[in-house]
DNA sequence: CTGATTGACGTTTTT
DNA sequence: CGTCAATCAG
C-alpha cells in the first residue's frame, strides 16, 4: 500500500533509474542499495521491453518469494493496463523449476507425476534414512541430514561426490543416507524443495535439446534479490540466457543474508567477469528512509570488507528519528514497546499496520505477542510458524495426498491411524516390514498378512473398511474436481476430526482456534478450485508445497495490512516500515551465537548484514531495544550490547543509552 | 491398542 | 520452558 503511494507520487524516474530501465541488451548489473526503488526499476524494465516491441511472454523475471512475484505481478498490470494480455512470466526460481520439471523429469527416470515433498515429510523421508545405520558413535538427527543434503544440493553434490568427500564419521553416515535419501525419493517420484533446482539444472546441462528448448522460450531474463543467488541457481540463468546474454540482475551485496543456504557472494561481486560487456549501473538514491537511519546503516555496513563500494544519498531529513532503548529483561522490553505502540495508536492516530518488530530468532515473538494480546492490539506473525506447518494442516494434507496418489506410503501411515481407529503401530509395522521386505507398496502387503492370518482379523476388517473409505472419496475427487472442498469437509466429517480435535485439545479456546484453521483449509481449497482453469488434487498439492507460507487466508491478508507486524530479519528483507523495531541487539542473538563461535569474520560479516537490513526497513523512525536479561530454557541468562551498536554508535552521538 | 506420565534434549536464519 | 520420544498401566 506505501508502495503504491510512493509510485504514485514519484511518477519520475532519475537519472540512474532511466538509465537501468533504458539498458535493455547485454548483461547489465543494477547495484540497487536499501530502498533506491529497485523494484520500481525492475518493473519499468519490462514494461519498456514491452513498449519497444518485446512480446511479453519472452520475458522472464524471477523473484525471491511468492509474495514478491504477486506484488510485481500487480504492479505490471497496473503499468501496463489491466487489458493487456498476455503478460510477462514473474516466478520464483522453485515455481519455474517445478514447471520446467513437469515436462522434463521424465529424462531422468522420474514418473512425470512427482510430488513436492513438505518439510515434515522431509523429515520422515530423513528418519527412514538414517535408520539402522550408525558410524562410528556418529548420529545424526533427521533436521540435521536435511541441512546437511540441502547445503550439498545447493552447491551440485551428488551422493557418490559426497560419500567420496567424506572426511570424518560424521560426513560419511549423512554421506550414506543421502544415498539412501535420495534412492527412496526417486522410488516414490518425490522431490525435495532442493531437487526442483538440482534436477532442473541436470537437465539443462545433459540434455541439450531440453535446454534450448527452454532458452528459445525467453529474450529477457531480470532476476531480483541477486545477492542471494547460489551455485545451483547461476548454473540455471547462465544456461538459460547463454545465446543472447540479456541478463539484467539487480541486487545489494550488504543485504546477502542466505549465505548458509548456499548463497554466494562472489555472483554479485564477479559478474562483469562471469558476463563481459556488463553495463553497471548504481542506484544510489534512497527515498526510503531518514538521514540518521541511513547513517546508522552506513556506519555499519563499513566494516563489511568485501563489498561493492557505495554511497547512499539521503532524500528524507528528520530529527530524532533513531532511539536505543535497554530494559532490565525480555518482559519489560517487550511491555515497553507494545505500550508504545498502543500509546501511539490512540494518541498520535498512529495505524498498528505502520510498526513492525523485527527479531533474530523465531523464540523472540512469544513475549512480543502476550503483550500483544494483553493490550488487545491486532497483530500478524509472518513467515515462521505457518499455515501449512500446523499439525491438522499436515493431516488433512496427508487425506489429500493419498486420495491423490494410492502409493504415498508416507502420507498414508500418518493419517493411518489419525484419528484413532484401532489401527495401531505394532500392526502397521508388521505390514511396513512385509512391504519392505517384498518391496510392495503397503496395500498390497497388507492384503497379503491379512490372507496369510498374519495379522488379527479386527485389524484386518479395520485395514479393510478405511480402504474402502479412502477409495470411495477418491473416486469422488476424480468425478467431481470442481468440487473438491465440499469433498473435504465430508471427508473431516466422515473421518471425525472435529471429535479428534476435542479430544486432543482441553480448551475450549484452543478447540475452536484449531478448528477454525481446519475450516481455513477447506476455504483453501474452495477459492483453488474456483480460480483454477483444470482444478486437481494435485495441483492444489503443488501450489500449496510452493507458495505455503504466503498464500495464507483472505482474513490473514487483512491483518497483516492493518496489524503489529513481527518477523525475523530474514523475513523482512524486501519490505519497509514507517516504525521499526528492533529488538534484542545483544550478542549472542545479533550476532548469533552460532555465528560468534564459528570464529570466521564472514559469518559475523553476515550478521552484520542481517542488522544493516533491519535498520534500514525503517522509513520515519527506528528504535532499538536491548534486554539485560533473558529467559532461556528456563533460566536466566545475562547479556552484554550487541558489537554492531558501538560501530552504529561510532559517528552517531544520538544513539545515546536510556535506561527505563 | 490407548492414553497418560516421565524424562531427555535442545533452538538461526527459509524457498 | 516446551517438545517429542519412550515407557507403562489399563
Amino acid at each position: 500500500m506505501a508502495k503504491a503511494c510512493d509510485m504514485d507520487r514519484q511518477n519520475q524516474l532519475n537519472a540512474a533509474q532511466r538509465e537501468a530501465v533504458e539498458t535493455l541488451s547485454g548483461p547489465v548489473l543494477i547495484l540497487a542499495g536499501a530502498g533506491t526503488g529497485k523494484t520500481r526499476v525492475i518493473t519499468h524494465r519490462m514494461a519498456e521491453l514491452i513498449r519497444r516491441g518485446t512480446p511479453p511472454e519472452r520475458i522472464l523475471s524471477v523473484t525471491f518469494t511468492n509474495k514478491a512475484a504477486r506484488e510485481m505481478r500487480e504492479r505490471a498490470v497496473r503499468l501496463l493496463g489491466a487489458g493487456r494480455k498476455p503478460h510477462p512470466h514473474v516466478s520464483t526460481f522453485h515455481s519455474l523449476c517445478s514447471h520446467i520439471l513437469r515436462q522434463e523429469i521424465w529424462r531422468l527416470g522420474y514418473p512425470a507425476e512427482f510430488v513436492i515433498l513438505d518439510r515434515g515429510d522431509q523429515e520422515s523421508q530423513a528418519r527412514t534414512a538414517l535408520r539402522d545405520i550408525r558410524v562410528a558413535e556418529e548420529k545424526l538427527r533427521p533436521a540435521d541430514l536435511i541441512n546437511i543434503i540441502s547445503r550439498w544440493k545447493m552447491v551440485g553434490v551428488e551422493p557418490e561426490a559426497a560419500a567420496e568427500a567424506a572426511q570424518n564419521p560424521r560426513d560419511v553416515l549423512a554421506a550414506t543416507a543421502y544415498r539412501r535419501y535420495q534412492k527412496n525419493m526417486k522410488a516414490s517420484a518425490s522431490v525435495d524443495f532442493d531437487d526442483l533446482l538440482l534436477l532442473t539444472s541436470r537437465i539443462f546441462e545433459n540434455f541439450p535439446e531440453a535446454l534450448s528448448r527452454w532458452q528459445a522460450r525467453f529474450d529477457h531474463v531480470q532476476i531480483d534479490e541477486y545477492q542471494d543467488t547460489n551455485g545451483i541457481q547461476f548454473d540455471l540463468v547462465e544456461a538459460l540466457v547463454r545465446p543472447h546474454h540479456n541478463l539484467c540482475v539487480v541486487g545489494d551485496d550488504d543485504q546477502s543474508i542466505y549465505g548458509w543456504r548456499g548463497a554466494d557472494l562472489r555472483h554479485i561481486l564477479g559478474f562483469a567477469e562471469a558476463f563481459p560487456g556488463t553495463r553497471v549501473i548504481r542506484l544510489q538514491d534512497n527515498y526510503r528512509c531518514t538521514d540518521q537511519i541511513l547513517q546508522l546503516a552506513n556506519n555499519l555496513v563499513r566494516h563489511n570488507k568485501s563489498r561493492h563500494e557505495k554511497h547512499l544519498i539521503p532524500h528524507k531529513f528528520a530529527s530524532q528519528s533513531v532511539r536505543y532503548l535497554e530494559f532490565p529483561d525480555d518482559i519489560k522490553e517487550a511491555e515497553h514497546v507494545v505500550r508504545e505502540i498502543q500509546y501511539l495508536v490512540n494518541e498520535q492516530q498512529v495505524l498498528p499496520g505502520d510498526a513492525a518488530i523485527l527479531f533474530r530468532t523465531n523464540e523472540q515473538p512469544r513475549v512480543f505477542e502476550t503483550q500483544l494480546r494483553k493490550a488487545r492490539l491486532p497483530y500478524v506473525v509472518l513467515g515462521s510458524m505457518s499455515f501449512f506447518d500446523r499439525r491438522e494442516i499436515r493431516d488433512l494434507l496427508a487425506y489429500l495426498k493419498v486420495l491423490w496418489r494410492p502409493e504415498d506410503d508416507i502420507s498414508l501411515l500418518r493419517i493411518i491411524n489419525v484419528p484413532a481407529r484401532g489401527i495401531g503401530a505394532t500392526t502397521t509395522e508388521k505390514i511396513m516390514a512385509r512391504a519392505v521386505l517384498n518391496r510392495q507398496k503397503f496395500w498390497d502387503a497388507s492384503a497379503e498378512a491379512a490372507a496369510a492370518g498374519a495379522i488379527p482379523k479386527k485389524m484386518a476388517d479395520a485395514l479393510v473398511a478405511f480402504q474402502q473409505l479412502l477409495n470411495r472419496f477418491r473416486a469422488d475427487c476424480r468425478e467431481h474436481p470442481q468440487r473438491l472442498d465440499e469433498i473435504l469437509s465430508r471427508l473431516i466429517e466422515e473421518i471425525g476430526y472435529e471429535a479428534e480435535i476435542e479430544k486432543q485439545y482441553k480448551e475450549p479456546p484452543e478447540q475452536l482456534m484449531r478448528m477454525a484453521v481446519v475450516e481455513d483449509l477447506v476455504k483453501t481449497l474452495k477459492d483453488y478450485c474456483a480460480q483454477a482453469a483444470e482444478p486437481s488434487l494435485g495441483g492444489f498439492l503443488e501450489e500449496a508445497a510452493l507458495t505455503g507460507k504466503d498464500e495464507q487466508g483472505d482474513k490473514d491478508d487483512k491483518l497483516a495490512e492493518t496489524g503489529v507486524k513481527l518477523m525475523t530479519l530474514h523475513s523482512a528483507k524486501g519490505l519497509e516500515f514507517s516504525r521499526v523495531y528492533l529488538v534484542g541487539m545483544e550478542e549472542g542473538l545479533l550476532p548469533h551465537k552460532r555465528s560468534i563461535d564459528d570464529m570466521t569474520t564472514a559469518a559475523i560479516d553476515e550478521e552484520r548484514r542481517l542488522a544493516y537490513v533491519g535498520v534500514t526497513r525503517a522509513k520515519d523512525y527506528l528504535t532499538i531495544t536491548r534486554a539485560a536479561r533473558r529467559m532461556k530454557w528456563g533460566r536466566t541468562i545475562f547479556t552484554q550490547p550487541s558489537r554492531f551498536l558501538n560501530e552504529m554508535r561510532a559517528a552517531h552521538p544520538t544513539l545515546e543509552t536510556k535506561d527505563e
